[in-house]
DNA sequence: ACACTGTGAGTTTTT
DNA sequence: CTCACAGTGT
């Protein structure tokens, strides 16, 4: 196509036009240039209808940056296709057909803490021993039911302790329904039964859309694939990209038989392989090659690249994890010395707890960084508070949120008003809502005050029509007296809260501003945010060191990346590692890992890690095994490295080599001062950083390893950990 | 109804 | 170690 420059692999899928096609898609081989061109090529060169085309993927960012380059190259024509992630597709598609699906169009979708919020609920109800089934286990084994197969209720019988679990899979649908929800899974498979049970409603969307593409295949479900499969049954024209050595959400019901069967489920499938990769070294695909050949259970395929070479992959083996997280900093600080961006690198982790330590370090050395994942804004306990009452005035049936708003701010209705009104509502065929609003029957102390909650929630719902959301919001967070509730809660964290707060109005004003008129403001937001993630947010080149998770990372690039903790038991983690599929699996992070480096790639491991309190001593990683010799320059703590880490002092001839980082050698006075003889620093004296230059000492608090030391470098004042910084005197 | 305290579990989380 | 949650005590 005029309009891509395309290798001759890219150029065959990119052409392609009738029937499935599977296209394995290497990391880094150009998979997104390829979907959208493809795209661009099918309408503009064989006149297929932009409306007649569905792409799905997985995240809002896939699809966005999609829609963005199929823009590109079409301009206005690239409006009417169809790009969405398969959750928002579905979710079109049930209020569309609102009529044929018994739910109405306003249901909500309940996230993962709404879910547990019902499972409690169930719990109580039925009385089960929560030490057996707690909320969690219930919520994974059923939630694994609906993902895996499509018939739960078949897949829960064969369960231990079935019978439980076919009573509690039955309340809980009921529930759902009852406060008409949808949980993520629901969503795909009321679609599912949607098209199965009408014809003639799957019969126009087939029909609609004949061409169908999905993105990172190697993800989907058996939901997922049932439902492509429905829509592509009767054209055939399936085009799905993917790698199946970078399926990593087996554990989410992702099931990599749909990639690796693809040519049986559709016959007469081609298959064309990317394997040229624009993004790495050769070093560092040779090592990733290497590594996921140890993988049974694949299609046989090899990166390549035409940059031939590369520096080598440092395997670093660090003292502790806190010696693992100083290397980290100073490969970092040395490399911005050269000139580098923050935003060049990237740490990587098997587990969230592990970038805790990597976290603190990198602010002690005063290196910008951001941390992905971990807790997301829409679970902190202040948004859902706000979004508790949001949702309740979008849907008075949301239990779940009733519950919740009705007592924060605290208004002294506790456990026994919310069981007198469960009664009410059960025995009524209510919601708790419409209880509360019907519940003079009660205790007048209990009445009066559910009738101050009801009459506050009334009051507002006359004047939700008549302000916009952003200004509705606000006043609801009057209303309810929000601010003096945040700052009478104990704990010093009412600053952060209120900033969340912030946040969250910032986006829905943000949100509003970009609606069209006459929409409705308050359905569209809450869908937006339970469809949203923080990973969407990131934007490259924010001149930060991004810290995140190995799954996290999949998708993005960087120069230079560092994968910590190459441990056994840590990566692979021990909860996976014995049985060989699951193996496999952490084998595949571990490929999606190094595939992530551009040009310089780290991996460390730490001879002993403070584990849960304790101490463990973990070998090295077979995965470093997996990676020959020759690909690697290998390097550990130092004595010095050791003696720093015990805090003692250490022994002079070993420690000009420790730490040598893109080849140079960093010798005693670039080592931080927490491993030299403490340095008596004073204001106004000239010290020099190693990553910001000269600068004069503006003020010095508290002493020792806790010392704070501020310097003024002429164009930013910065603080620093005075016993982590790479500062000396000058 | 709420605060406090003890217990126990601690992998990853696109939607 | 550190956080979340459930159960107890006021």
């Amino acid at each position: 196509m005029e309009f891509c420059n395309l290798n001759v692999e890219q150029k065959k899928a990119v052409e392609h036009v009738n029937g499935p096609l599977l296209v394995l898609a290497g990391a880094g081989s150009g998979k997104t240039r390829v979907l959208t061109c493809r795209i661009a090529n099918l309408i503009k060169h064989h006149k297929i209808p932009p409306w007649g085309i569905l792409a799905l993927t997985f995240t809002n960012k896939a699809a966005r940056e999609m829609l963005q380059r199929v823009e590109n190259l079409l301009g206005e024509d690239a409006a009417p296709v169809w790009l969405s992630t398969f959750h928002s597709f579905c979710i079109r598609i049930l209020r569309f057909e609102a009529a044929h699906t018994g739910m109405g169009n306003n249901f909500v979708v309940y996230d993962d803490n709404d879910q547990l919020s019902v499972y409690d609920e169930i719990i109580k109800q039925l009385e089960l021993d929560k030490n057996m089934f707690s909320k969690r286990l219930l919520c994974e084994r059923i939630s694994q039911a609906k993902n895996y197969s499509l018939n739960a209720e078949e897949f829960l019988r064969d369960e231990a302790f079935s019978e439980v679990y076919l009573k509690v899979y039955k309340l809980y649908q009921k529930r759902l329904k009852q406060y008409n929800a949808l949980d993520f899974d629901d969503i795909l498979l009321k679609t599912i039964d949607l098209f199965k049970a009408n014809p003639e409603v799957l019969a126009h969307y087939q029909n609609r859309f004949k061409f169908i593409m999905v993105d990172e295949y190697q993800d989907t479900n058996m939901a997922q694939y049932e439902l492509v499969y429905l829509l592509a049954k009767e054209h055939q024209n399936l085009f799905v990209v993917g790698d199946d050595d970078q399926s990593i959400y087996g554990w989410r019901g992702a099931n990599i038989r749909n990639i690796l069967e693809f040519e049986k489920d559709f016959a007469g499938a081609k298959i064309i392989r990317l394997e040229q990769n624009y993004r790495s070294t050769d070093v560092i695909l040779d090592a990733a090659n290497s590594v996921i050949s140890n993988n049974i259970n694949r299609k046989k395929k090899a990166l390549w690249t035409e940059e031939k070479g590369g520096i080598l992959i440092r395997t670093y083996c660090a003292y502790n994890e806190k010696d693992e997280a100083d290397y980290i900093c100073k490969q970092i600080l040395e490399g911005i010395r050269q000139g580098q961006k923050a935003d060049a690198f990237a740490v990587l982790y098997r587990t969230n707890a592990q970038s805790r330590i990597i976290e603190t370090t990198l602010a002690a050395y005063g290196i910008a960084h951001q941390v992905y994942g971990g807790q997301r804004f829409y679970e902190r306990a202040e948004i859902r508070d706000v979004l508790a009452y949001l949702r309740l005035f979008y849907n008075p049936a949301d239990d779940i949120a009733f519950v919740r708003a009705i007592n924060t701010p605290r208004r002294g209705i506790g456990n026994a008003a919310i069981s007198a009104l469960t009664s009410i509502a059960s025995e009524k065929g209510i919601s708790l809502y419409a209880a509360a609003q019907n519940s003079q029957s009660l205790p007048t102390a209990m009445y009066s005050k559910l009738k101050r909650f009801t009459d506050v929630i009334e009051d507002l719902s006359l004047q939700k029509n008549k302000l916009g959301l952003f200004e509705f919001t606000k006043k609801l967070l009057l209303c309810i007296e929000y601010d003096k509730y945040l700052k009478e809660s104990k704990g010093d964290t009412y600053e952060t809260r209120l900033e969340n707060i912030d946040e969250l109005l910032g986006s829905i004003k943000e949100f509003e501003e970009g609606l069209v008129e006459n929409t409705d403001a308050l359905g569209a937001y809450l869908e937006n945010i339970s469809l949203v993630s923080d990973i969407d947010a990131l934007q490259e080149q924010n001149g930060r060191v991004a810290l995140m998770t190995l799954h996290s990372a999949k998708g993005l690039e960087f120069h230079t990346v560092f994968i910590a903790g190459m441990e056994e038991g840590i990566f692979p983690n021990r909860k996976s590692g014995i049985e060989p599929k699951e193996l496999e699996e952490e084998r595949r992070l571990c490929y999606v890992g190094i595939t992530r480096a551009m040009k310089a790639l780290h991996l460390i491991h730490a001879q002993q890690r403070n584990l849960y309190g304790d101490f463990a001593f973990n070998p090295h990683s077979r995965f470093l095994e997996e990676i020959p010799d020759e690909l690697c320059e290998s390097c550990s703590a130092s004595s010095y490295a050791i003696a720093a880490a015990l805090k003692q002092k250490p022994s002079k001839q070993v420690q000009k080599f420790a730490h040598g980082g893109f080849g140079a050698i960093i010798r005693e006075k670039d080592m931080p001062s927490s491993a030299a003889p403490s340095v008596q620093y004073k204001e106004y004296q000239r010290v020099k950083h190693a990553a910001f230059g000269s600068g004069t000492v503006l003020k010095i608090e508290g002493t020792g390893s806790a010392q704070i030391i501020t310097i003024d470098f002429g164009t930013m004042i910065k603080k620093f950990a005075a016993s982590y910084a790479p500062i000396e005197i000058e």
